[in-house]
DNA sequence: GTGATCCATGATACTACACA
DNA sequence: TGTGTAGTATCATGGATCAC
């Protein structure tokens, strides 16, 4: 155990096979005699020579090796809520990885899932009798057979995070797939809705049939069932008796599909709707798809697998490579995502100090001036850094790209930057249809940067030329912001976003080179 | 024209358990 | 360890539809 080499990790895998096999939380080293007597482990030394160190109460102890092998702190043994036969049957188990009650449990500690659930969400198939060991848990732990409510004694007493989740997929590439998918309903926060993918045009949208969730009585916990005279679909459709809704092609990019085996069609016998109505069934527990809104619900509260943004995220996604840089500028987004008018004064800057040119980085900020023509009482600004080649346009630019992302969908941005050559450069990029030509532009990437979150938004550019340091209470906070953004601010990096529509383009050491080249 | 998917239905394979 | 049983999912089929 204390070997550093191939004989210290041959003794830990095979210390940590075992545990598996008898399906314990914590490493085997740490097990008492009671339990060690529940499952006998076969044809393993290191299995061996700790229960008869056991038996003779002799002491050995890694914090290391048990640290490292502990699967939770948390947690009731499944084993212990088992008779020795019915513990037979569920070591037998190795597929679903189940150790404690609560990864049986819902995300709100409260219900037992069903055996086809925990397959399904597993992404196995099931097929088969229900195991006894699966059927011993049912008959201790819950109170009502129908609702599947367990007893008090075993209810989480927070949000339960050991619960299965289901893992969404990104949509199929296959435009014959008609992905089952979930949204968000921009007007409900934390409120997602169903929808099955019916086209997948070459354009930029792909149309979702609108499914509604119901609530049943026949043994499963969300069905689907088509909706008509859809509420949501005022922005994607001109008839509001359609259900459809149409949706930016950038949500493809998002894991968002559930995957197949967890719909599957209700049988027409077990039906509570008329023959001829279509209705799905959710092979999971609601919240296993929807923790999000579990989390919110229930404290403490903690970043969970499933998000849902806007267009404005995925167009930060798209663009930017830092997950820092990313949640600043998504919580600056969210903050004017109401308004449509915002003016916004940037600046950036080179580190003249560093003489390395490898290390020199970029202060890029902005600060948010008028919103709708008024001046604003709370500041709303970013500082940050970027990576590669110092020049100071470049600095000028990024700054008005990385502001550029932050803005709503369809707004008017007025621009206030002291540098020229930025304004000259964006001017021209928009001059410059051509992709070839487009390379010939200085800066180029920044600038196709700018033009594309423009093209991609909708928006309503204009840029002023303003006096450098010049005493504007925001343009004062903004020189501020400089030196903060270039020392303590965020290193980030632009993503080689062009690579849709070039095949090839220059790069040194792994940087885009973003001028022309001969 | 080819191939993938959807759909409904019936046949079959799979899985776990009981028992000899 | 082998066999039989029960419950369930999956497969095979063929027509319709759609994407490539």
């Amino acid at each position: 155990m204390n070997d550093n080499g191939a004989l210290g990790r041959t003794t830990d895998i095979r210390i940590r096979q075992p545990q598996l096999d008898c399906k314990s939380k914590r490493c085997i080293i740490n097990l008492d005699k009671p339990r060690f007597e529940k499952i006998k482990v076969r044809h393993n030394l290191a299995y061996n020579i700790i229960t008869e160190r056991s038996a003779l109460n002799l002491l050995a102890k890694s914090e290391q090796i048990e640290s490292e092998l502990c699967l939770t702190e948390k947690g009731t043994e499944i084993v212990q809520l088992l008779n020795n036969k019915q513990v037979g049957s569920f070591c037998k188990e190795k597929k679903l990885n189940i150790f404690v009650l609560e990864q049986l449990l819902n995300q709100e500690g409260d219900k037992l899932i069903t055996w086809q659930q925990l397959n399904k969400m597993r992404g196995k198939k099931g097929a088969g009798r229900k195991p006894v060991w699966f059927s011993a848990i049912e008959g201790k732990t819950l109170a009502n057979q129908h609702t599947r409510v367990v007893k008090t004694a075993y209810k989480t007493s927070e949000n339960n995070f050991m619960a299965c989740k289901v893992i969404l997929k990104a949509i199929s590439e296959d435009r014959r797939v008609q992905d089952w998918v979930i949204f968000k309903n921009k007007d409900q926060e934390h409120s997602y809705k169903f929808g099955k993918v019916i086209s997948k045009p070459k354009e930029s949208t792909y149309t979702l049939e609108h499914w509604n969730k119901t609530n049943n009585s026949e043994g499963y916990e969300i069905g689907l069932i088509k909706y008509s005279g859809c509420e949501i679909n005022e922005k994607g459709s001109e008839n509001s008796d359609e259900s459809s809704y149409k949706i930016a092609k950038g949500f493809k990019v998002k894991k968002r599909a559930v995957p197949r085996q967890m719909i599957s069609k209700v049988r027409k016998s077990d039906s509570m709707y008329n023959s001829e109505t279509k209705i799905y069934k959710l092979n999971c527990p609601k919240e296993a798809l929807f923790p999000l809104e579990v989390a919110m619900r229930t404290k403490p509260y903690q970043e969970v697998a499933v998000i849902l943004g806007s267009r404005v995220d995925e167009i930060i996604n798209k663009y930017i490579e830092n997950n820092g840089t990313k949640i600043k500028l998504k919580a600056i987004a969210r903050r004017l995502e109401k308004y449509r008018d915002l003016q916004i004064i940037t600046d950036g800057s080179v580190d003249i100090e560093a003489t390395d040119v490898g290390k020199k980085r970029l202060g890029i900020r902005f600060v948010v001036s008028r919103i709708n023509n008024q001046a604003i009482e709370e500041e709303v600004s970013f500082a940050g850094a970027l990576e590669d080649w110092p020049k100071s346009t470049r600095a000028e630019l990024g700054a008005i790209g990385f502001a550029l992302l932050v803005v709503p969908c369809g707004s008017i941005v007025r621009i206030c930057t002291d540098s020229s050559s930025a304004i000259s450069v964006i001017e021209k990029s928009s001059l410059v249809v051509e992709t070839r030509n487009r390379l010939k532009v200085r800066n180029n990437h920044i600038g196709w940067l700018i033009q594309e979150c423009c093209k991609d938004k909708n928006l309503v550019l204009r840029l002023y030329k303003v006096k450098a340091h010049s005493d504007e209470k925001f343009n004062k906070i903004a020189d501020s912001l400089a030196k903060q953004g270039r020392i303590l601010g965020i290193t980030s990096r632009l993503k080689e976003f062009w690579s849709n529509s070039l095949e090839t383009y220059p790069v040194w050491n792994t940087t885009v080179i973003d001028r022309p080249v001969r």
